[in-house]
DNA sequence: CTATGATTAAAACGAACGTATGAATTAAAG
DNA sequence: CTTTAATTCATACGTTCGTTTTAATCATAG
């Protein structure tokens, strides 16, 4: 059997998928829109994916597996190197966020467009994509969680859980955001064109995480006893 | 008529609408859904606020201004506190983001609600719905980052600017994927009642937001740092 | 070549969308 | 009371939605 050559008819759904998922949101964008910036025909999403759902999570699969892999891979890697010692925290967010950032400057892995996407779906959550992503990512949050807990011995528990959410949302914000809050916060940086910004970004960002996530712990006021 | 009409039209749809936008987003909730679970007829809508869109900016404006102006009330009091003297950094985070965490509480101004569909629409902002918040925040924004700029002097304004981005990141992130992450982390925080979630949310997010604001100045590894 | 399975194309489906209309109802003033 | 404006109501309009259907086109195997 020869290589069934798909035409490029998947590619093209899938990327237009990707782009305007992200500018539009998934209830913002039609099929139609979709095929027509493909330049396919209406019916082949339906054809290739089965519906708009299948589409949307297709979309996020061929760029989150890589990612979540790659991060599997960095994370095994630096164990295996700490030979059962504790990670540094650095490592570890370098390892989770800085992984994902890098994805930005690989337009074979989907580039910019793609972590707009991600940043904006998870705070957007349909159900059904919000268990896709649950599945998706389920697995190497536990790890990372678990090295994180073993990096950090004197922080709570609860308190190393909120931190990543935390980190999370600066990071999903950071890419997300660089072209929504542009007029909100009226962004004027000179000196910096977009290649320099994205450069720069990754360690401006490892900064502000590590700054945050080893911050003094908070002090509760109230009544109730603390926990562990 | 039996019919005892407890709350107002207007009222009843802006509350509707509220839940149902942060619950399925813009594009996601139908005049429809807003009208059934509001009680009323479909065509009220369109009497009291003339189009869906005009409804969506109603539900932001009436929790906006009153936000806005305490956060301006509150730097105005601490300013004049101050006496010319640059405000500390924790104190203009807590007026701005504080501000903001403490509505949650405040069920007649919205509560977690509000909060949610805020953090969610940052980062999803329709066109339409991103000139709306650039204006509603522009005035208070420029406050803020001015007085940023004067308690950390040594610090680049165009670093500020990144970390005043990343701290609303990790804000929306905390309010809007409360309930969204629950199933991607895995949340699994035994002793805490959903009370004591939200008082604790402050200082936890406080200490992050303060850590990540003074946090080491990042490395850049080509060519120097931006100026000031 | 023909045969066969995979893909694309054009057209249509019913459902849901936001909005508009005009009559019915309510509330208040003269 | 009657009058009048404000509001609520049922209903329908024109569009667009995701999906389906059926036929045409293409590539390859026999």
């Amino acid at each position: 059997m020869a290589e069934i050559r798909t035409g490029d008819t998947r590619e093209r759904i899938l990327d237009a998928g990707e782009r305007l998922f992200m500018a539009h949101g998934y209830e913002g964008t039609s099929m139609r829109q979709i095929t027509s910036e493909a330049g396919v025909n209406l019916a082949a999403v339906n054809y290739h994916f089965g519906s708009k759902e299948a589409l949307m999570q297709e979309v996020f699969r061929r760029r989150l597996d890589w990612l979540n892999e790659e991060r599997m891979r960095v994370l095994d890697l630096m164990e295996a190197e700490a030979d059962g010692k504790p990670l540094k925290p650095s490592q570890i967010v370098d390892g989770f966020f800085g992984t994902l950032l890098r994805m930005a400057g690989d337009e074979k892995r989907g580039g910019v467009t793609f972590l707009r996407l991600l940043g904006r779906t998870l705070t957007e959550p349909s159900e059904f994509i919000r268990a896709f992503l649950a599945h998706e990512y389920k697995e190497v949050m536990d790890r990372y969680k678990e090295a994180l807990f073993r990096a950090l011995p004197d922080v709570p528990k609860a308190e190393i859980v909120w931190r990543f959410h935390f980190m999370l949302g600066a990071t999903s914000y950071a890419i997300a955001g660089t072209d929504a809050l542009r007029l909100v916060t009226d962004w004027q940086i000179e000196d910096e064109d977009s290649t320099d910004r994205l450069d720069r970004l990754v360690p401006r960002l490892m900064s502000f995480l590590l700054g945050g996530l080893r911050a003094p712990l908070p002090q509760f006021s109230d009544t109730t006893a603390a926990s562990n």
